[in-house]
DNA sequence: TGCGTGACGGTTGAG
DNA sequence: CCCTCAACCGTCACG
């Protein structure tokens, strides 16, 4: 999956399979979406396909993000050290318990919740292979004890826990309830933090090091997991928010609207850095009309590194930050609450505010 | 015609 | 290092 070229949907856009459309289309689907355009021209203009228009629609007002959703990985295990700690204890304080009730009582004194308590099952195994020699110090207890933070619903530490990965300073935007979900896993180690390496400037050299990169920009801002997408996390982490409205680096959006909107007042905003071809795949060149059209930039991944090299130019162009990502923290879990999105006025102006863009109408 | 939904083939990354 | 698995993706087709 070096180079990944894109295939070519019904609408005549590309989009490459598998991988999520890049953050400019989907804010601009939500912008577009807010001044009142119908989906199905959302759709055309943008040539994405209506299935998608829906989805990215249905999931920013379920919960405020553009962004998509972590991609691969596995969900955090539900055995944390403290989880184990808790079922020795149970176990030393009953030697005679049994596993359901072991699973009872850690739902009881909320150190599980119901989405993140091991089975019965699990329990057994924990019972019979950490803490069948109770007189051994437990080895996740002893050293990973501050990272266990077994009551916290899975919700808060998976996914959509990005929200204010964007910058320090766009933490709190006004309106913003930012409820820190900094993530309750382990992982605060990132090449940044280890090195102090800003992660923009990691961030310039992700076309080849995407593979690194995903593992350093994104959680170097603020300990978040390396788990989302390496692109989107990589720009939330990486930008500035020099003119953050409501947590929106201006400058970063509109240059990645570039993409959308050539031939619109955005279209000054060229990076070299706006897509690595592992996470952006470079594609989208051409106008909204003509997202699709391979004409100027070449679907080609744009490797910053190898065409701007040490330029750290640039990199604000490649994304936009999760400004959007997060209005509101919101997880996306099965559990998840019901939304509670900002209001459409509130969001149209927050779009408005954001991009001051006078988008057009629907073209169709 | 517009749109929600699920199947599908794909990518990704933790374990 | 490779594999597995479960998460996600966008497209497509159907209703």
């Amino acid at each position: 999956m070096e180079q990944t070229y894109g295939e070519v949907n019904q609408l005549g856009g590309v989009f490459v399979n598998g991988r999520p459309l890049p953050n400019a289309i989907r804010l601009r689907i939500v912008e577009l979406a807010q001044l009142g355009i119908r989906p199905c021209d959302i759709s055309r203009q943008l040539r994405v396909s209506h299935g998608c228009v829906s989805k990215i629609l249905a999931r920013y007002n379920e919960t405020g993000s553009i962004l998509p959703g972590a991609i691969g990985g596995s969900k955090p295990r539900v055995t944390t050290p403290n989880v184990v700690k808790n079922i020795r204890e149970y176990k030393q304080n009953d030697p005679g318990i049994f596993a359901w009730e072991i699973r009872d009582r850690l739902l009881a004194d909320g150190v599980c919740d119901k989405y993140n308590v091991p089975s019965v099952s699990s329990i057994s195994r924990i019972l019979r292979n950490k803490i069948g020699n109770l007189s051994q110090p437990n080895q996740y207890e002893s050293s990973k004890q501050a990272s266990a933070q077994a009551g916290l619903p899975y919700n808060h530490i998976y996914p959509y826990s990005y929200p204010n990965t964007m910058s320090p300073k766009m933490s709190s935007p006004p309106g913003v309830p930012v409820t820190s979900i900094s993530r309750a896993w382990p992982s605060p180690h990132t090449v940044s933090n280890i090195l102090g390496i800003p992660n923009h400037f990691l961030l310039c050299e992700k076309s080849e090091a995407s593979a690194s990169l995903r593992h350093t920009s994104i959680a170097g801002a603020e300990g978040y997991p390396p788990k989302m997408e390496e692109w989107s996390s990589v720009n939330r982490a990486a930008f500035p928010a020099a003119h953050a409205v409501n947590g929106i680096d201006k400058s970063a959006i509109d240059a990645d609207i570039k993409y959308a909107q050539p031939s619109s007042t955005l279209s000054s905003y060229v990076s070299a850095c706006a897509y690595s071809p592992t996470n952006q795949y470079g594609v989208y060149s051409g106008s909204a009309g003509g997202y699709v059209a391979p004409g100027h930039h070449h679907w080609q991944p744009q490797s910053p590194a190898l065409s701007h090299p040490g330029s750290g130019m640039g990199m604000h162009a490649g994304e936009i930050h999760s400004p959007m990502a997060f209005k509101h923290q919101q997880t996306r879990e099965g559990d998840r609450k019901p939304p509670s999105p900002l209001s459409k006025q509130q969001q149209h102006e927050d779009l408005n505010n954001v991009h001051g863009l006078s988008l057009p109408t629907s073209s169709s």
